[in-house]
DNA sequence: TCAATAGTGTCTTTGAGACACTATCCG
DNA sequence: CGGATAGTGTCTCAAAGACACTATTGA
């Protein structure tokens, strides 16, 4: 994590600052309805990787508005959560997955962007491995990002500004391992990086920089698969920085 | 700007299939209020510089919540507005500004960051230049982001993370700039981006990569200023790319 | 022995960073 | 002329990319 400059609280600080400015008397007095409120939403882009294709959860819209498109799963925050724990419930809600890569993206507030009403919903995505993976059912299905149905609202700007930020972020940092089981071939590893990046590499160079990055370390153990010769399983390196 | 695989529809097209959605008899229907509405703001992150410092704009509060702190830039997000709308509108209003750089940082939304209600604020950092600048008032200063008053809220954390975020952009755009005039000596910009990242960099190498990136292209004019040689102006080459 | 995948090294190019002197103007 | 800032080139090192052959296994 870089350094800062600026002396920074840590939300339990703040919190008790604001706690202290609770008990003034201008408090009681406040009137939160003297502005306009719209709904705030969290809306999920969760990535996972299938053995060809980079793939998105979508979720098929039983009902107006929208009906029949897919939609990125999403809801309502609620009163007394932080926006990340609406991501990591809805996350978890949708996938029963918890403890995996969580970021927030961008928000996304045009005043048109929802029939319904005026929807200022906060984007995340998440990156699951595969192993993790619920199936797909009839209402809620992972699709190939090059495959992709039409979509409801603005899902789309969101699905493609969503990928692109994973693009970048898998060339700048160790974000790929968390597509990868916990052992894993450095081929493995590889194709990761190709379907992501949608693009091959050289298997030569690619294993120089990540044998040279101390970003993993190997394990005794082989993979045997099929009739050639085995490969080495790796694991991630915890204590490594970031490459 | 990168190309995307997605298919993005257009802003206004994905107006017009939303307003589409609006006729159907559902719309009618439906109640907005069934959910919890915290309340949305945009905050303002205005940095400029000095001629030693990167300076930001703060208000004093003379009210409560946080009286006698200092504070960014921010207000409610209206019913018909854009986000980015409602930041241009904040920025126009705090320092008379347009037109000048302004890109979405975060959404910060923890419940307990404002005694007063629940509110979701959308931050965005903007760059001005110092040319464009009204002067400090009572209520409205220019603070050095090494000299800092004591912050309202969580504004000491977002104004963390536009600091840092603006250090990255500078490495890997040509952000910087949004802070000159319209020409400028490369000894003049060279401080632009030392006063940024706070760190003094080598003449040699910087001119070498400026003029080397293809980003600025040169002028016939002369810097003539004090006993010494004039220096070169150039002006930022717009049909460059980043660099 | 062959089909299939694992694994390995060198050369070139590019960009970043360290480093010190000459040029030009003004008073 | 002296004070002040402008402007200039080389070497080293590290990282990225192009490129092709040998090793090991199971059938």
């Amino acid at each position: 994590m870089e350094v800062s400059e600026i002396p920074v609280r840590t939300l339990a600080e703040i919190e008790a600052q604001v706690e202290a400015e609770k008990q003034s008397k201008e408090a009681r007095e406040y009137d939160p309805s003297r502005f306009y409120h719209p709904a705030v939403t969290v809306d999920l882009v969760i990535f996972t990787l299938s053995e060809r294709d980079l793939q998105v959860l979508l979720i098929h819209r039983d009902h107006w508005p929208f009906k029949g498109r897919w939609a990125l799963p999403g809801g309502f925050v609620q009163e007394k959560e932080a926006l990340s724990q609406a991501a990591h419930r809805q996350l978890q809600e949708e996938t029963g997955v918890s403890e995996v890569f969580l970021e927030q993206l961008h928000t996304f507030g045009h005043p048109h962007r929802d029939p319904r009403m005026r929807v200022v919903t906060v984007a995340y995505y998440a990156l699951v491995p595969a192993d993790k993976l619920p199936p797909s059912t009839e209402g809620v299905r992972w699709w190939s990002i090059y495959q992709l149905p039409e979509l409801a609202f603005d899902h789309d700007r969101i699905l493609d500004l969503a990928l692109n930020r994973l693009r970048r972020k898998i060339m700048d940092t160790n974000v790929a391992f968390q597509f990868m089981p916990e052992k894993f071939t450095l081929t493995q590893l590889q194709r990761t990086y190709e379907i992501v990046l949608g693009r091959v590499l050289d298997k030569r160079n690619f294993r120089k920089k990540v044998l040279g990055s101390g970003g993993v370390k190997e394990t005794d153990e082989l993979h045997l698969q099929g009739r050639h010769r085995p490969a080495r399983l790796y694991q991630f390196d915890l204590d490594a920085r970031d490459f």
